[in-house]
DNA sequence: CACATAACGAACAAAAGCGAACATGGAAAT
DNA sequence: ATTTCCATGTTCGCTTTTGTTCGTTATGTG
């Protein structure tokens, strides 16, 4: 995308103030409001500003205000696998959670299950265990993701191969009909596989909100994992595939 | 969900005061509180604050909790010495940033410094760094000492050893008379060690009250570091010291 | 406990801002 | 010279934001 004079004199400003409004600038270049939102337009779909009513600002924050709405989606769905989650899992037990705001549903969950061991390469859930009286936490290293606090790379897979846990917790970023668990991020997909080979026992935590999407990468198959936690009933297909597979679903009920 | 500038004014407003009142907004914006109520409800529905009467606050999540205690215990000391920090390090340079308050006062002022790469053992570094526009934050493993949010072991030491940055900037619990740095947890200054010995440079980070104290474990002696910044004059035998060593010192000014 | 006061949220109306569609005019291409 | 294209201006219906009003819900005081 080319930017015109007026536009990188309006970027210029907006980054030299923080912020600009669309009468201002109109005023200011001598043409109408009309162009002006059509700049603002061009340079907010090019990610280098962001629109507000009356005119635009720098577009900082957006990762962790993308991060809170979706970790306001579907909450109460979320919130109540996480229990359902929780009370599956034993006092002293050892763990791995990894990335995804169910996960830290669950590690909210585990408030009141004492002296666990919970090894996660992501960094809500091991801010959220920071608060546990008596859980020990193990942080992956890693490359941070910032839009979700997630370590990601060789060094989280690295780490994760020094231990072996007795269950681990995973989500994902969709479920298709096949029962394939998928996510973006093929890093993130290698510390997931990760997770699964070092664990003696997986649960999937995936709400029926990720039915509907889809991702690239293929992290395993519902018929590898051991339990299925999630808060509606799923399609026949899958509860089949579950039953065949020996794997265990779990609907939580509604809170 | 998108934040009018009003609304992201009014959370830069709580998190430096801690809580606001819908009355004051509405006479500092001159809207009507009902105008501010909804912001308010944004923010809140958003994650962002928690609404009380008559106003909101920061949210008692862990991360934010951090973040107020981070702010109250910010001596102007810490920010003095960060900012100064600061300009001493390059735009696109690789960092290790390691546990302790004045490091995060370092992430803090570097908000400004392009390109960075930031290796850190601090959860709050990480944190700090995640909001940053352009750098690469790459966090150590390990186990979380829930007490500061740092992370230990030898699995953050190995992580370390994967790098060999340009700049370690390093803080401890106390200095000497000798120009020994020390700290408190042996796991801790195996960790710094390991930080030191990656580095081209180092600098410590220590502000004069860490004179007054003692710690049991030695990390290193002022004599090994390149440079040290604080934020007062160094008595004559640490000058002296420092001197004949050749680590050059950084009084940073009062601001 | 009862009452007064302040704050709250819902509902509605006014105002400001917005985007789409079309018109205009000048520069570049043919 | 003519055509095409692009930036801009104009108009108009729609959406968002804000202010206002009013009944309800906390908070604190005697």
């Amino acid at each position: 995308m080319r930017l015109n004079p007026r536009q990188s004199d309006i970027l210029d400003l907006a980054r030299h103030i923080g912020r600009v409004s669309v009468d201002d600038l109109a005023g200011h270049f001598n043409v109408t409001v009309q162009t002006i939102r059509r700049d603002l337009g061009a340079l907010c779909d090019a990610g280098l500003l962001a629109r507000t009513h009356g005119g635009a600002m720098l577009p900082s924050g957006i990762a962790n205000i993308a991060y809170a709405e979706r970790r306001r989606l579907s909450a109460s769905a979320k919130e109540a696998i996480g229990q359902a989650t929780a009370a599956l899992i034993p006092q002293g037990a050892s763990l791995f959670l990894n990335i995804g705001t169910t996960t830290e549903a669950v590690a909210r969950a585990l408030a009141d299950t004492p002296d666990l061991m919970v090894v996660t390469n992501n960094l809500n859930v091991a801010e959220i265990m920071a608060a546990h009286p008596t859980a020990e936490v193990i942080v992956t290293g890693g490359r941070l993701r910032r839009a979700d606090g997630g370590l990601t790379g060789d060094m989280a897979v690295e780490t994760i191969r020094h231990f072996k846990v007795d269950i681990a917790v995973i989500g994902g970023s969709a479920l298709d009909h096949a029962g394939d668990i998928l996510d973006f991020d093929p890093d993130e997909v290698r510390v997931s596989r990760a997770i699964l080979s070092q664990a003696r026992a997986a649960i999937l935590v995936a709400d029926h909100g990720k039915l509907a999407r889809a991702a690239p990468v293929r992290i395993a198959n519902l018929a590898d994992l051991d339990r299925w936690v999630t808060d509606a009933a799923p399609p026949a297909g899958l509860q089949s595939l579950c039953k065949t597979a020996g794997t265990a679903v779990t609907v939580a009920p509604p809170r």
